[in-house]
DNA sequence: CTGAAAGCGCTAACAT
DNA sequence: ATGTTAGCGCTTTCAG
C-alpha cells in the first residue's frame, strides 16, 4: 500500500486540509505546522496521487498533443518546441501519432479527451467538418499548430505558406529563370501541397510564365521522391533551370538526383528548399531555403494552450509567424 | 457538467454497475439490456472519466517515456517504434525530455510516478546509483531502452554498442588500413561515446595497430563537430585513411569536412557511421554504416515493459538485437 | 489558521 | 444477469 494524505495527517497530527494545503503551498498555514507536515511527509515517503487529484480538481495539468509522426524531423522539431513549454508550465504531454489518418485522429481526440487533459495540441494536415465537430464538442481548450483550417474557426499558430512559396518562387524568377520546377508532397496535402502549389501558380503568373504540368512532380514527402522528381521534370521538353522543393528532405533527393545525373547545382540548375531543417546544412551545396521556425511553432502554440487553459486574455487567435529565405549555396550568389 | 455513468444508469434504468460492465465489455451482460445502455450513452453522449477510472481501478493504460532528446533523429525513430507497440496494446504514453540531465530525469520519474503511470520506458546515457535507487522504489516496472546499465539491474534493450563498434573497425582494418580515425560524441556519454571507443580500441590492439591519440576526436555528437574533427585528425602526423564516426550525423559532418578539403570519399578516406538513421541515404557518397534497429529497440522495450505490466512471464530481462554493417558507397566495393 | 465532511466518477467485491 | 455499496486519494467548501 502507498502512502497517503491521511496517513500524512495522521503521523504529523494534523487534518487532511492541512496537508493538502501545504503539498499545494497554501500560504495559510503556520510555519510550525507547515514544518511537521514536512517532516512527516519526508519520513513516510510520500508522493501525491496526481490521479486522485486530478478527479478532486479536475485539472490533470496534462496535455495531449497529436502529431502526425514523430519521427519526422519536421515534426520532431515541432515536438520539441512543444515539450519545452509545457515543462515550462509545470504540462506533461500525452504524445500521439496520427499519421495524419483521420479516423485516428478522430479516436485519438477521444481517448485524450477521456484522459481528461487539461487542453489538446492538433498538428496535422486538414480540418475537416467532422474534425471542427468534434473540437466544438470537447470541454477544453484547442489549439492547431502546422495546420490548416479553412475558415480560421480556430486558434492556430502557422506560417503563411502560400505566400512563403510565392516569395521563394518569385526569387527563382527574378533570377532570370523562367522555366521552374515544383516538387512537392501530394498536391492535396493542404500544408506541404496544395498552399504551396497555389503560392508557386501564383508567383508564376505575376510574372507572366507559363504553367507547365511537366515541371511538377508531386510524390510523398521523401528523400527518394525528391530523388525520382528530377527524373520527370528533366524529361520536360523544356527542361527547368531552377526548381522549388516543398521540403528540405526532397530538396536533398533533388541535389543528389540532379547531381547523380551529371547536372550542376547551383549553376545548371538553383534549388530552393522549405523548412530549414539540419538538413538544409548537411548537403553539398548548402540548401538556400524558406525558413519555417518549427520549434518556435510549436512553443508559440503550446504558450497560446496555456493561455486558453488558464482562461487568460488573449490577442490573436491566429497567429502567423513570419518566414524567410536563408540563402546558402544551391542558389548563385 | 459532463454526464456521468450515474446519469447513464439512470437514463437506461439500470444500475452503475450495469453501465460499467457494457462500457468495459464485461460479457455478463444480456444483449437486450447491454442495448438499452449503449442507447442511453448514445443519446446523452457519454465519455468515460479515464481519470476517475484510474483513481478506481489502480491502472492509468499511459506509460511514461523518459528521452534524451525528442528532436534528435535517433530517438525520435526510437519513439516512434514505442508509441506504435503502446498505442497496439491500448496505452498512451507520457513524453518527457531529459536532454540526459540527470536532476531532470530523477525530477520526471517522480512526477511520471505521481501521475500513477502503469510503467517508465528510460532511455539515456547511464543509469547512476541515484537513478537505480530510485528505480527500486518505484512501483511500476521499469524497462531502460538503449541505455547503459553497467551492474544490468534492470531490464533493458540494447545492441551491443562495443561489439558494433569493434566490428566497424575491423572491417576497415582488414580492408588494409592501419590509420583509422574515431570520431565520436563525448568519450563518457556511456553509449556514443565510451563503449564504442573501447570498440574502437580493442579494435585496433586485436590487430597489433598502435592507438593514436591524434586520430582521436571527441565532440558533441553534431554535424558540425563531424565537419571538425576532420580538421583535427587530418593533421595528425600520420593521416587516417579511414574512419569511423559512432554517428551518422557525424559521419556526415566528416564526409562533408573531408570533401571541403579535396579529399575523396572514399578514395582517398573510407568512412563507416553509425545508426543507419535515414541521412545515410542521403549523402554522396551514400554511408557505411552500422545498423542499428532503433525502431525496434524502441518496439521490443515497449513490448517488454507490456508485459511486465501484465506480469506475465518474461524470457530475458536484458535484450539484445543483432547489429550489422550496411555496406554503401562511402566504403570500396 | 485548521478541521470536518462531502464529493469527484468509477470499479470491484458482494449480494441477490 | 443485475444491483448495492464501499472505497480509490485528493480538493474544496464551510465552520470554527
Amino acid at each position: 500500500m502507498n502512502t497517503t494524505i491521511y496517513d500524512v495527517a495522521r503521523e504529523a497530527a494534523v487534518s487532511m486540509a492541512t496537508v493538502s494545503r501545504v503539498v499545494n503551498g497554501n500560504p495559510n498555514v503556520k510555519p510550525a505546522t507547515r514544518k511537521k507536515v514536512l517532516d512527516a511527509i519526508e519520513r513516510l515517503g510520500y508522493r501525491p496521487n496526481a490521479v486522485a487529484r486530478g478527479l478532486a480538481s479536475k485539472k490533470t495539468t496534462t496535455v495531449g498533443v497529436i502529431i502526425p509522426d514523430i519521427s519526422s524531423i519536421f515534426f520532431a522539431e515541432l515536438a520539441r518546441g512543444i515539450e519545452d513549454i509545457a515543462t515550462m508550465y509545470k504540462y506533461n504531454i500525452i504524445l500521439c501519432n496520427s499519421d495524419q489518418n483521420k479516423e485516428k485522429e478522430i479516436h485519438l481526440i477521444n481517448t485524450l479527451l477521456e484522459k481528461q487533459v487539461d487542453g489538446i495540441l492538433f498538428l496535422g494536415g486538414e480540418i475537416t467538418e467532422e474534425h471542427a465537430e468534434q473540437f466544438k464538442h470537447a470541454s477544453v481548450p484547442i489549439v492547431l499548430a502546422a495546420t490548416v483550417d479553412e475558415n480560421k474557426q480556430f486558434p492556430s499558430v502557422n506560417i503563411d505558406y502560400q505566400q512563403a512559396a510565392f516569395d521563394a518562387v518569385t526569387e527563382l524568377i527574378e533570377r532570370g529563370h523562367e522555366r521552374v520546377g515544383f516538387v512537392s508532397g501530394p498536391i492535396d496535402d493542404p500544408v506541404t501541397g496544395y498552399q504551396k502549389y497555389t503560392g508557386y501558380k501564383e508567383a508564376l503568373k505575376k510574372h507572366s510564365l507559363a504553367f507547365d504540368e511537366q515541371l511538377v512532380a508531386a510524390g510523398e514527402n521523401t528523400y527518394d521522391d525528391g530523388l525520382e522528381a528530377v527524373d520527370r521534370i528533366m524529361k520536360a521538353d523544356q527542361m527547368p533551370t531552377a526548381v522549388f522543393a516543398a521540403t528540405d528532405e526532397m530538396a536533398l533527393g533533388v541535389i543528389h538526383g540532379l547531381q547523380d545525373a551529371d547536372w550542376r547545382v547551383p549553376d545548371d540548375v538553383e534549388v530552393i528548399g522549405f523548412d530549414n531543417t539540419r538538413l538544409a546544412t548537411m548537403v553539398r551545396p548548402t540548401l538556400t531555403t524558406v525558413v519555417q521556425p518549427m520549434y518556435d511553432i510549436g512553443a508559440v502554440s503550446m504558450r497560446l494552450l496555456t493561455k486558453y487553459m488558464n482562461q487568460e486574455d488573449v490577442g490573436d487567435h491566429i497567429v502567423e509567424l513570419p518566414h524567410r529565405l536563408e540563402y546558402r549555396m544551391s542558389t548563385r550568389a
